[in-house]
DNA sequence: CTAAATGCAAAATTTTTGCAGTCCC
DNA sequence: GGGACTGCAAAAATTTTGCATTTAG
């Protein structure tokens, strides 16, 4: 949702900032990297690994599937991307690795991301106590989105 | 993390619950799905399939991995077991159909549900307006838990 | 120049499907 | 008894890996 006014910019913003990852860490940035991560950092769909691969092909024909699948699953590792579950069976993958949460449409699978400022700073019940150490609260809303509630009327579910 | 003073009660409990619904549905009441769901309702780990499977095998040593998929398939579809995604390849299965969230150990994998009464009637906010129509509210705690915190001091996360 | 990354092909893993025989209602 | 369900085997789909070659730093 986060508006983009300027998103070629904000590309760039997100490019030197990998660009100093990379460095600090000692990762090559090749050119299969590259657009992989443009790729992601501008799309706000949530592509899988394929889709990503198809999209990227359309700048590098010679890209193959493995390197997209050994460079998102780098770009996770170092947190330059986050994997997203749909309950599906294939991973979905998002260029924002900042904090927000997930609007899920569980008839055409679409996300969309959204912020909710006001539940980060919520406090967490008293049955996680004790758990360990809690890192990331992760809300995803399941519902049908209005294309699909549109299209077809009341089925099931 | 629901305390369970009898689960062997609870669980009788649930399988009339599962015999009513089968009868409505028009589904059949296998040994195998009958096992299935015994080993779901009672397990509070949320196995894989595959590990559902070996289960299962203890008491019905027959039983191929194929119907353990279909079975948990049919379950998801209608309703009586849930999948729960762990961000990793494989799905994991929750025999809780009732609402709960989820701490996630990102070390170790393990999976714990926990009730939040408080946040079950929490305000959406509003960037999420017209989106379309939200069922579900999932919410996903991600950390190390207190086992992982133990065994290996301080690794990157 | 050198270690790391890529592409290819092949494998591993997870999940689904067609079909003949079996079992629940 | 009849249609739904199972097991078997084989296939499909997704993701990973070994190795020779290429490339970024």
């Amino acid at each position: 949702m986060a508006l983009n006014l300027d998103p070629e910019r904000e590309f760039r913003d997100k490019l030197e900032t990998l660009k100093g990852r990379c460095r600090e860490v000692g990762l090559k940035l090749t050119h299969q990297r590259l657009e992989i991560f443009r790729e992601l950092a501008l799309a706000t769909d949530h592509p899988s690994a394929e889709a990503i691969h198809k999209r990227v092909q359309a700048r590098l024909p010679t890209i193959s599937l493995d390197t997209t699948y050994r460079t998102l699953s780098t770009f996770e590792r170092y947190g330059f991307v986050a994997k997203v579950c749909v309950l599906d069976d294939r991973a979905r993958f998002c260029g924002d690795s900042s904090l927000h949460h997930h609007l899920l449409c569980t008839r055409c699978k679409s996300i969309v991301d959204f912020p909710w400022d006001t539940f980060d700073e919520v406090q967490l019940p008293p049955e996680t106590e004790g758990w360990g150490r809690v890192n990331t609260v992760r809300v995803t809303l399941e519902g049908i989105c209005t294309e699909c509630l549109k299209q077809r009327d009341h089925e099931i579910v």
